[in-house]
DNA sequence: TGATTAAAGTCAAAGAAAGTCAAAGTCAAA
DNA sequence: TTTGACTTTGACTTTCTTTGACTTTAATCA
């Protein structure tokens, strides 16, 4: 497993019962080996809002990195979503995406399952890139608003 | 034997206990003798989802090669349609097809409007058409495949 | 207050994997 | 003997990770 992997697993683990993490940067790049600046590789890459999290942060003395999990407000999260997808997006966006409306409860696995099928490079690998990012979006969207319409109409 | 048939049956045989094999490409290209991209070509050409297979990698480093067999027991009538679609398929056959499996009862109305609304002119409209055809399909079938391994996995 | 020190942030280069593609090889069937 | 499907290979691309030099910000001390 790589390092960021591992990185990722611990923070992963001190979010676990309260949904904080709070480290000191320096500290724990020392405890895990790894240069200080990795923290921030891994937090950029796998931490984001997209992702559902708030990075808060303080340098100079007593400085410390923040992370905290945000429970989003379920019920026009979809529609929200739809909203905030541009024309163009990325698999691990739409990824994000999908796990944060799972994660809000505002779509079942079953769901978010058919979603990744549908917009994953396996669906999509054979489209050369500027137009498989813009199909993947209208897919998605098409996907979420069917989604929401049935939602409407019988919870 | 060829050499793609003995990487097929060292993959089939991590595969057999729980049905996951995980590799590293260049590792297990090492170890087999063969250039990395051949790992690739035995893959794409006998570990498909149409065999019941998902494939998942990562890049970089600590990056991987993942295989799943999705093992569905008895041959309904969803696998039978994925075997059945071609590379390409228009939207009045996916249509067709996804109403046959609704009152085959082989899928829920819900399912069958996400089919449509994935496959449907309205996401792939803007793609030129002999692209259109083989996206269409290629999504199609992975949900599918998605649908039908859901079955197994509950009813 | 100003200097010093203790953090965290940024960025780009180098490294490590996997992916793609097309050319060349093999081999059996027509 | 030609054709066509399947294999093998390697050069090139893309993506993700690791590292370190340098910058910015905050706290504290003289």
């Amino acid at each position: 497993m790589s390092l960021s992997n591992q990185i990722a697993r611990m923070l992963l683990e001190m979010l676990e019962d309260d949904g904080i993490a709070e480290i000191q940067r320096n500290e724990f790049a020392q405890t895990v080996g790894c240069v200080p600046s990795q923290i921030n590789y891994v937090i950029s890459s796998r931490f984001t809002p997209e992702q559902g999290y708030i990075v808060e942060s303080r340098r100079g003395g007593g400085g410390y990195i923040k992370i905290t999990r945000v429970k989003l407000d379920k019920p026009s999260l979809i529609m929200h979503t739809v909203n905030c997808i541009g024309d163009s997006v990325d698999y691990a966006t739409c990824r994000a995406n999908v796990m944060n409306l799972l994660h809000s409860d505002s779509i079942d696995a079953y769901s978010a399952k058919l979603l990744l099928a549908a917009t994953g490079d396996n669906s999509l690998r054979t489209l050369p890139s500027p137009i498989k990012e813009r199909i993947r979006a209208t897919i998605f969207k098409q996907m979420l608003i069917t989604i929401a319409e049935q939602k409407r109409q019988k919870g």
